[in-house]
DNA sequence: ATAAACTTTCAATATATTTTGAAATTTCAG
DNA sequence: CTGAAATTTCAAAATATATTGAAAGTTTAT
């Protein structure tokens, strides 16, 4: 396979895998580019070989930077700005967890802490139900919380050395 | 807060970070009212709960079925079927997980394997970048999977017992 | 201070997804 | 069998989301 078609084929289901995460098509086929591309790439760039238009790309890269996934860089000599995305996979699914954890779970959370103090009678059956699947899923909640801030705090080499040998 | 209240509450915002994690609002509505509700519904109920349309309600059930978070119940003395949901929620965590693991990340280990075989000089900068990040995704990715795999094995015991001392 | 280059905004438009509801199909008690 | 009850299907309608592109805003070299 040719390199162009190799590219527009991690393109394409990057894209298509980002949709099944709340995340739209064009945010991660610009980033899907700049992941497979050496060289920071400028908003022209982008859209033409995209084929996007220039509010979707400015909207999108200005996504990707919120996130932390792309950096803007300065290229001595030209005017306009170029764009380059974190290559350390490692280093950007911490950055992807970290956002949705702060986006997602910690609101979640919140809610559910203010669920459990539903009123009536803790022995009835309809009543017990709620309170025992809103706890139960702010248990599960707090576990994740605590485990995803350790995930997001360690580095690469802790996690295949010490992590990795609880999975085989 | 009144149980009804509370129940409304806790089946809007699940259904609202459902659709951040690619499931759609009603699939989430539909399962977030299951989850806090003791006695099996039937499809009027959810209907009529949930204020959703028959085709809808039946559409979103038989997807809850396919994941395995909602079984069908057969109340004696009835004719209709009513529909229950599986409560413990580590064990829900494994199901989705099994089932996103299969449509989702299976799929994209094939294709990163087809796209490291990429043509061309290794030593082009271009070829270089494509293949590395490539390459470093699907590592990542094998890791997840081995990963998901165990847990999707396990049980709480084991989950909260060995692994979470891993993380405070 | 000017104006060209570049970036951002956002109302209008296009696209994609979800929902409806009536018709077709299936099930089952009598 | 029969037909009422229940379930499933799916084209059309409604809703939600993403994209465009032109205008407004900003930056910078001279």
């Amino acid at each position: 396979m040719k390199l162009t078609d190799a590219k527009l084929q991690f393109i394409a289901s990057w894209g298509a895998f980002g949709t099944h995460w709340g995340i739209n098509r064009t945010m991660a086929q610009v980033h899907a580019l700049l992941l497979v591309t050496a060289d920071p790439l400028s908003q022209d760039d982008l859209m033409e070989q995209l084929n996007i238009s220039r509010g979707n790309a400015n909207m999108n890269i200005r996504e990707l930077i919120d996130w932390g996934l792309v950096d803007r860089v300065i290229v001595p000599g030209e005017r306009k700005e170029f764009f380059t995305a974190e290559k350390d996979i490692w280093k950007v699914s911490r950055l992807i967890i970290k956002e949705r954890k702060k986006r997602e779970l910690d609101p979640m959370l919140k809610l559910l802490d203010q669920l459990k103090e539903v009123e009536g009678d803790k022995k009835d059956r309809n009543i017990k139900q709620f309170v025992d699947t809103v706890t139960g899923i702010k248990r599960f909640g707090e576990q994740a919380d605590k485990m995803l801030d350790t995930v997001i705090r360690a580095d690469e080499s802790w996690f295949v050395g010490s992590l990795m040998k609880f999975f085989k």
